[in-house]
DNA sequence: AATGAATGAGGGTTCATTCAT
DNA sequence: CATGAATGAACCCTCATTCAT
């Protein structure tokens, strides 16, 4: 009826998911300031610019929101985390291991709001997005866990307990993580990131000094 | 000025005792199950079998119910927490420190409610609780900082960025609680302390494949 | 800018003001009934047929409806006492005064639940309302006082302690609203008014039979 | 079986006489310090010095001690306001309105906290107390009016509406008692009777200049 | 008679969600 | 689509009263 410009649908998609981004964002917000549950759908419109209802045309629930952001956050994580590929014609596994590191610090140190919420996961009590983030975290301990197995194997690493050392290791790298949040002057993230690697592999132990008892 | 029967006050006061670690039982129970906020006082008070106002009789507020959890906590953590002392005529720094550990564990694993409320700080903005339980973390930190500062001027310990690495240390240890809060079997104390000692003082290399770049 | 049909925040703005009124009417006969504290707000609200909720939507507490209906009658009352003027071109004295009653009277007797909020003030101790309540009084007091002080030096009064004289005017005021919002035929607000007016300024006795001892 | 010293019934009447009047003490102050609903049990038996349970041996509600103590004000006030008995070899009426007055106003300014619990009857809202009190005052009123109208009716008193009358003269002793409980120096008993009755029988005009319009 | 721990109905208030406009 | 007034279940907490000791 009314002039069709290019794609109609597509319009109305593109603008309805931008109302749904500017209520994330607000969302991200809120949440990492007050926590879950102390984060009022009130104060939460408020911010967005929007009326009470209209946040219900977006989400059925205020869970809903919480777990949409968790979700995005998972996914891109999950895109900068690659398998370690050992073969000729490839970096290092150091270098690839830390090229890792370094695009999930960088993620995650630019949207603070964000890493705070991951952080303080399990805040959630029922909305099965803590237990979401809980198997995401499971599923980078299992990937850490396969490549200490595969490390051993190759004689790269040596022999462990790979279920307790892949949970230490990643437990070291959220210690990290929450060092950089709350620091006052944060070192780069490459330095960070090397620290980090070393630690790992080599750990504090100045070699000549400790004789294993 | 009579013979009083077995302590007629000290009767009381024992029982009084009794109600409120029954109450403190149940809280903690609920807290660990629910978090902070979802856990209601009508659950509690269920839970502990006693009316409505025999709850406000032992604690002011909810809030106080687990202020007064975290405190014992923390008291607790903090006894078995001893600093590491070098000398002659002293345990090896390493008996020392697997000694802290073995501790610290064997208390965590036999309350794991608590535990549960350990790692979990952060789930109430509000009570100040989760300000103490932060700021109690950063104390351990800060020891590890110390140790490790220590460490390195005796020659002890390689040179490091002791920050990042003493936050990286301490999640270290929490991911290794926490993996022992979750896994199926466990394994003992003793081996999970061993492993993280030798984790944190050498890493996960076969160090005569690496070499640093 | 488009002709809005009658102005629709208006009429927002209207609905607005008169489930306001809706409540404060609810408010008004319950606290009249019960008094502050034995009005509960399930009965106000059941009273005013909303739901629990809506009452807050208009008032922050249930202070601030007893606040908010005091306001508007200290108010209405501040509004029909007026000053007597005493000059020229003015009714007499005498007439002011009886306007001011008569006025007075007709507005109380308009709305008696209201009438009986103010004669019970001081059952609130803690709403800073009877404060206010008693400030008021205080304030009619002094102008009567004020008035009195003025009469005497005119020669229209005789001398009297003024503090005293005032406030058992403004009680004998009081009782006789006491007494027509209880009595069940009243006199007409006029009879009242005269009586009240020929009471204060001749007294009971037959002068003829009184000498002063 | 234990020496029953003289009339061991009466030694322990007394005793328990003595704890109620100890328990009513303290309520009294209570209640005028916080009003009815204010003053909590809690605080009463801790002003008491007795325990929780005690305080039902005596009283079987909060209520009952509230009555308790209106009720003795009412036959105390009783006692002292005596019939104006008009007859030869009898003071003049004048001098017995002024003892009643007198001895009225020193019994209130004596317990003040008690003369702020009937200032501020209609407190308690269903105690059926407010009611005994509202009696109380009707029937001083009613005594006022027979007495005005023995007065009309001898010719002592100018012609006038009982009911109004009456009703507006006890709000004026009402009003001057509420004045000698707030203000600082207060003026004599005698000299506040004097004030009252000449208010009461001539009124405030300089009759001179008051020609009835 | 005296105690005080225990009770639980009821209080005011909040806030996620709904729905008529 | 957008709005925001309306809803009511659920929350934490108080306090008059009871009852075993």
């Amino acid at each position: 009826m009314t002039q069709n410009s290019p794609e109609p649908e597509d319009r109305a998609t593109k603008q309805r998911d931008n109302r749904r981004r500017q209520i994330v964002a607000a969302a991200k917000e809120v949440f990492a300031e007050l926590g879950y549950h102390k984060a009022s759908i009130s104060e939460l419109i408020q911010r967005a610019g929007i009326a009470r209802g209209t946040f219900y045309l977006y989400f059925e629930h205020k869970r809903q929101v919480f777990d949409s952001i968790l979700n995005e956050a998972l996914v891109e994580l999950d895109k900068r985390i690659l398998p370690v590929d050992i073969g000729p014609d490839q970096p290092s596994a150091r270098a690839q291991l830390r090229a890792n590191f370094i695009r999930v610090l960088t993620y995650l140190l630019e949207d603070q709001a964000l890493t705070q919420l991951l952080l303080n996961h399990g805040l959630t009590p029922d909305s099965g997005a803590a237990d979401r983030v809980g198997a995401f975290y499971q599923g980078v301990i299992m990937m850490i866990r396969a490549s200490l197995a595969e490390g051993v194997e190759r004689g790269l690493l040596r022999k462990c307990h790979s279920e307790i050392v892949a949970s230490a290791l990643f437990g070291a790298i959220r210690g990290m993580v929450e060092y950089m949040m709350s620091a006052d002057k944060t070192p780069s993230v490459e330095e960070a990131a090397d620290e980090l690697i070393y630690l790992v592999l080599h750990g504090v132990a100045n070699s000549e000094h400790w004789i294993d008892e």
